[in-house]
RNA sequence: GGGCGGAUACCCAAGCGGCCAACGGGGGCAGACUGUAAAUCUGCUGGCAUAGCCUUCGCAGGUUCGAAUCCUGCUCCGCCCA
């Protein structure tokens, strides 16, 4: 591998928060070899969302640079479970879950990483190995003030919560597994900072080179928050292309940018002169790029020109699937409420009825704002939109 | 092992015998305005074929005409002492 060390830095580089540091990296890539990258992969949530896109583009990245990814499923420390972030203790992972999400994992990533060419390890297949002995010397590696320095921890002390023993391993173990696969560099994202420098205090102790430890940043979320499924504004890598779309073309304009740096390739040039112009253009180029990214060029144009058509010239979308509503339609006719919960456009009759009143609710375009609306078996199929985005033609059974 | 405090809906957090399906905030949903952005305003936010009924306030019992609120036991968490 003929090392441009400066290309390679400037892919390193391009969106990292932290990079720790710069010259141990020049002085690695000035060995000529392939890098060892080091990527911990939780197993404890299976669903990708772009956020876990980020590190998985950079690695992507470097993988077509030459260099070995490294990818360590956390089969043991995902039943300690990761306390970064976290205001309550985890539930922990049965190895059957493990195995099964990592499946998952590894089919999903593979839209972004090349898996062929990447080295997965389990890290059960050394932790399993330790014994007691070992785990107290393990943890005689550290002390606990250490562990304590951790916002996580202090914080969650301080609000009168609860950390539990084993957390406090989670550090520990991490950063052996970078001893164990002498990695040359890991990534994480920036909550994981803390963890990725433990493993330099192991390394050097076992008398080998620190890891280069850097990070991505945590994306916001289409709501500005931070990308989370369990706050519900994640976008998840598998999302139906129309969906994706949707979603990108609302997150806030402020985002835009940090979008377009992270999850395209987009040259900064381009950024900027996007930027500089409509957001509203922006947004598009920048959920065509995504929706391309992840599904194919084709069908990120092709989403586009549906978006405008439907949101900009207010047409029906295309793709509005047929329901047949397989419940009864009683003599004297069904409650509008009961039927639109029958055919999924709303979660509860309660739900349906106070979108109802709130005008959310229009059969063949027109409004109907009264709850107890009733309808007869349609003759040809009933339009029903709910709100803005949600459509569906309902038949009655055949 | 002892003492004290806590557990409320998606999250935070009030309530401390009836007026409680439960204040308020966040989030979410819907409407207006827009660029399906933000900001702003408004409404809603347990379920039910819904003027009514049913199930919720850690779990299980009890007291009471009536309990999220009182009592007992249990589980979990925190703090202090050992």
């Amino acid at each position: 591998m003929a090392t441009d060390i400066e290309e390679h830095l400037a892919v390193f580089r391009r969106g990292v928060v932290d990079l720790i540091d710069e010259q141990e990296l020049r002085a690695k890539l000035a060995l000529g070899r392939p890098l060892r990258i080091k990527f911990g992969m939780d197993p404890s949530s299976p669903d990708l969302h772009v956020g876990h896109a980020i590190p998985l583009m950079k690695l992507r990245a470097l993988q077509d640079l030459g260099h070995q990814i490294v990818l360590i499923v956390g089969s043991s420390t995902a039943m300690v479970g990761d306390p970064t972030g976290r205001n309550k203790l985890r539930p922990q992972l049965t190895r059957e879950q493990v195995e099964i999400n990592l499946a998952t994992y590894i089919d999903q990533a593979g839209k972004v990483l090349d898996m062929e060419r990447t080295e997965v390890h389990r890290n059960s297949d050394w932790f399993d190995k330790l014994d007691f002995g070992g785990l107290l010397a393990l943890c005689g590696r550290t002390t606990v003030a250490r562990m304590l320095e951790r916002d996580t921890f202090d914080q969650r002390m301080k609000a009168g919560e609860a950390v539990g023993m084993h957390e406090l391993l989670y550090p520990l173990l991490q950063g052996w597994d970078s001893v164990e696969i002498r990695a040359d560099v890991e990534l994480g994202g920036t909550d994981q900072l803390f963890n990725l420098l433990f493993g330099r205090t192991l390394q050097e102790q076992e008398g080998q080179s620190p890891q280069v430890c850097f990070t991505t940043p945590l994306i916001n979320g289409s709501d500005g928050r931070k990308m989370s499924k369990s706050y519900g504004n994640a976008i998840a890598v598998t999302e139906e292309p129309k969906e994706m779309f949707g979603k990108i073309m609302r997150i806030p304009d402020e985002v835009m940018g940090q979008w377009f740096e992270l999850l395209t390739d987009a040259s900064p040039a381009q950024i900027e002169a996007l930027l500089a112009g409509h957001p509203n253009e922006a947004k598009h180029e920048l959920a065509r790029r995504i929706v391309g990214y992840f599904h194919s060029p084709q069908i990120g144009q092709r989403e586009s020109e549906a978006f405008i058509a439907q949101f900009r010239d207010k047409q029906l979308p295309d793709d509005i699937p047929d329901v047949v509503f397989d419940g009864e339609w009683s003599a004297d006719g069904l409650p509008l409420p009961v039927l639109l919960r029958g055919v999924g456009l709303a979660q509860s009759s309660s739900d349906a009825r106070r979108l109802i009143e709130q005008g959310a609710v229009r059969l063949d375009g027109e409004v109907v704002s009264d709850p107890k609306h009733l309808l007869v078996p349609p003759a040809a199929p009933l339009l029903i939109q709910v709100g803005k985005r949600r459509f569906a033609r309902v038949s009655a059974k055949a």
